[in-house]
DNA sequence: GTACCATCTGAGCAGTGTCAAGTTTCCCTC
DNA sequence: GAGGGAAACTTGACACTGCTCAGATGGTAC
């Protein structure tokens, strides 16, 4: 009699176990059987609120974006430099304290979250989770448009490569020591000559 | 009477078929008893070549890794930062060239090819696949240790990192114009400073 | 109060990874 | 050449998965 019939809020509640399961014992073993069941509802339950585990896996995504946004959302330093610097010193701590959640956002495999450069190489960067905030910094830094576009990926793809090394690559061994690593990514950071035009 | 007993050469035919499957289908669609149909073998014969399906995947994550290292052979410019630079792109250009291939060499949740760098932060090149021509020229460059390692980690990070925006990102619509890839990675590439110290 | 409709259930299909036990073939040794 | 052991392969089975479809349930708008 306490269980009723409909849940609730089905939908949350399965992105929720979904993201516990995530981080005990990672993407491989999530099964939309079993979250159905960690819900406590039937297996084809979930069904009406996804597609299908594709579009689940899509909505874990979508999620982790946005907490990557907003990890990125602290610093303000004035000086645009060092506040591009600062923000890709978050972005790499981002990665290395929830790699699930960075390996989700950047996962194709099933459902993609990005629409956010057209085909004829400009952005489109208020569109898109985490870039909108790249795009506002370097237009500060950097007046030349072309430049702009140069400078954003140069700067996105440094960081996104530390990021990737450390959480999938040959880094990893690394990735434990929190410290260590923040030290290394203002190093590899600090190396690249953001503000020369 | 014409198919014998023994394959042959089983593992070798897997692994080939699974390359194909990869490139038609993507991992997701990759399964141990389809590659065993498509090889003319029952079901379970994989097993006496590979432990399980994480086993083989993790075989062609080495393959591919092999592959990447050999694509970074080709530039062999006298000066270094030129080479490292060239590197870079070939690097770029793989994994767009090869996305599926790519992705396999950086997936840990099935079999993990990497031991490179020690729990000391040191480099240990010369055991790595790619790391090593890496760490040869990264040698030619910079005469200080220390100051190799974050040149290292800096200018893998930075092509790694355009590669995956490429490959699983939002830059992904512009791969397929590699021409424009190739630019786009040298311009970003040719942001960094790389010969500064 | 009744009709609607999103939500949820149950049974069932096709496909998967993996294991245990038996069979066939190769190859080395006498 | 004959014998024997090891490697390669098969058959059969189990537990699990994603997904579909027909039907039961119950809140809600009229």
């Amino acid at each position: 009699m306490a269980a009723s019939y409909h849940h609730g809020d089905l939908r949350r509640a399965l992105l929720d176990h979904a993201g516990s399961v995530l981080e005990e014992k990672g993407i491989g073993s999530l099964s939309l059987r079993d979250l159905a069941r960690r819900a406590g509802v039937s297996a084809t339950a979930p069904y009406h609120h996804f597609k299908g585990k594709a579009d689940l896996v899509a909505a874990l995504g979508t999620d982790a974006m946005e907490q990557l946004d907003a990890a990125l959302a602290g610093p303000d330093h004035a000086d645009p430099n060092a506040r591009l610097r600062a923000m890709g010193v978050e972005y790499v701590m981002f990665a290395v304290s929830h790699p699930e959640r960075f390996r989700l956002a950047f996962r194709p495999e099933m459902g993609d979250p990005f629409t956010g450069v057209g085909a004829d190489g400009a952005m489109r960067g208020d569109d898109v989770l985490g870039f909108r905030q790249l795009a506002a910094v370097v237009r500060e830094i950097e007046p030349n448009e072309e430049q702009q576009v140069a400078l954003a990926i140069a700067a996105w793809g440094m960081v996104h490569g530390l990021a990737s090394l450390f959480v999938d690559g040959p880094l990893r061994p690394l990735a434990e020591d929190l410290g260590r690593v923040r030290q290394m990514a203002e190093a590899a950071i600090a190396r690249m000559g953001l503000s020369t035009s």
